[in-house]
DNA sequence: ATCAGCATGTAAGGCGTTACATGATTCA
DNA sequence: TGAATCATGTAACGCCTTACATGCTGAT
C-alpha cells in the first residue's frame, strides 16, 4: 500500500471530528493548522476526489439555503488509514526559511540589509505570536476534553517557538549593529 | 525581470565566496544551511546550467588529479542578482511540521502513540542541537570576520529554536501522561 | 580486488501554489 | 447594485526529492 500524501490525512483528520465542504475544510486549515501546515483549493479538491476513488471518504450533495454542496465524511476505512498515519514513525519535519538563507549569505550586500531583513522577519512574528497566545489562552480553559488538548499543544509549540524567535532577534540586530 | 528560484540564490551565494563544483556545493549546503535550506543533485545540476545560460556564473574546466571537474564562479552580473536578492523584502519562511499535524490530530489513535512521535522528534533534535552547539561554540571565537558572524547568527537560530523545542516536547509529554 | 567517495548528470514523480473560470447568495 | 463571501473546480507551473545511470580514484 502506497503512502498516501499529507493533504489526504489533513483531510481524514479533519473529517474524523465533523463532516465538511471542501470550502470549510480550507477555513478549518487556514484557522488552525496554517503556522505549520498549509492547504490550497487546488490542493483539496483533487485530494477529495482521490479519497473518494479509495473509499475513504463519501460525498452527499445538500442544497443549503438553494446552494448547493457536497459534504463529506470519513468512512470507516479512512478511519483505519488515518490511524495507521498517526502510528506510523516516520515524519518529515521541514523548515524552509528564506530570510536565515538571506542572513547566510549576508555578505552580499551591507549590514543595514540583513539587520532590514531580521526586522521584517520579527515583525511577521510578532504579529503570530499575538494571535497564538490569544488561541492558546483561550484553549487552557478545557484541557479535559482530549480534542482541545492536542490543540492547545500544538499552539503552545508556536508559543514557544516564535518567542524563541524574537529572542533571537534581539540578539541578533545586536550583534549587527 | 523574472524572480529566480531559490536554489539558484544558494548557487550563487556559494560562489560569492568561493569557486566550486556542482558537488562541492551540495557539500556545503549539507554541512552549513541543511536544517534551514536543502539542496540535492537533481536540483543543483540543472541550476547550474541555467545560471550559466543567464551569464550569472562561468564555468571551466579543470582535470584534479587525472578526474575531470567543472568548476564555477560567479560573475558581476551574478553578484548583482545575488545583492537584489538580498535587499528584496519578500522572504518565504515556511514551517511544515508533520509531527505537528500528527499530534494535531492524536484523537485519532490514542495517547500513547502521541507520546511516542513527540519522543521521535524529541530525539532527532536532541542530536541536531548538539551539533549546532558544537558549531555555534566554534564560530564564537570569531566574530570578528563578518561571514563568520552571519554563519554564526544562523547556528545561533538553531540552537534558539531548537532548545525551545526540547522545552515544549518535556511539556507535552508531561501533560500528555 | 573491493569499497567508499568523487563527480556529473537525467527521469519521473511528489506535492504544492497561483491564477483562472464560473456562478450563486447575502448584506450594506 | 455592487462587493464580499460561499462554493467548486481546472491548468499551469514551481520547485524539490528520489532513484537511476555512469565511471573514475584512492585507500585498505
Amino acid at each position: 500500500m502506497a503512502r498516501e500524501k499529507r493533504i489526504n490525512m489533513v483531510i481524514l483528520g479533519l473529517l474524523s471530528h465533523e463532516d465538511l465542504t471542501g470550502y470549510d475544510m480550507k477555513k478549518r486549515i487556514d484557522n488552525s493548522i496554517s503556522f505549520f501546515w498549509n492547504g490550497s483549493f487546488g490542493n483539496i479538491y483533487p485530494a477529495l476526489k482521490e479519497l473518494e476513488d479509495e473509499s475513504l471518504i463519501k460525498s452527499s450533495n445538500a442544497a443549503v439555503g438553494g446552494r448547493e454542496k457536497i459534504i463529506y465524511h470519513i468512512t470507516a476505512k479512512g478511519k483505519k488509514v488515518l490511524k495507521e498515519w498517526l502510528k506510523d514513525e516516520q515524519a518529515s519535519n521541514e523548515l524552509r526559511y528564506e530570510t536565515l538563507l538571506k542572513l547566510f549569505f549576508g555578505g552580499g550586500a551591507d549590514r543595514s540589509t540583513a539587520i532590514h531583513n531580521i526586522e521584517i522577519f520579527e515583525e511577521k512574528v510578532s504579529q503570530d505570536l499575538a494571535l497564538l497566545k490569544m488561541l492558546s489562552k483561550s484553549l487552557e480553559d478545557c484541557l479535559d476534553n482530549d480534542d482541545h488538548l492536542y490543540y492547545y499543544l500544538t499552539a503552545s509549540f508556536g508559543v514557544e517557538t516564535y518567542e524563541a524567535y524574537l529572542k533571537w532577534c534581539a540578539k541578533a540586530k545586536k550583534m549587527l549593529i
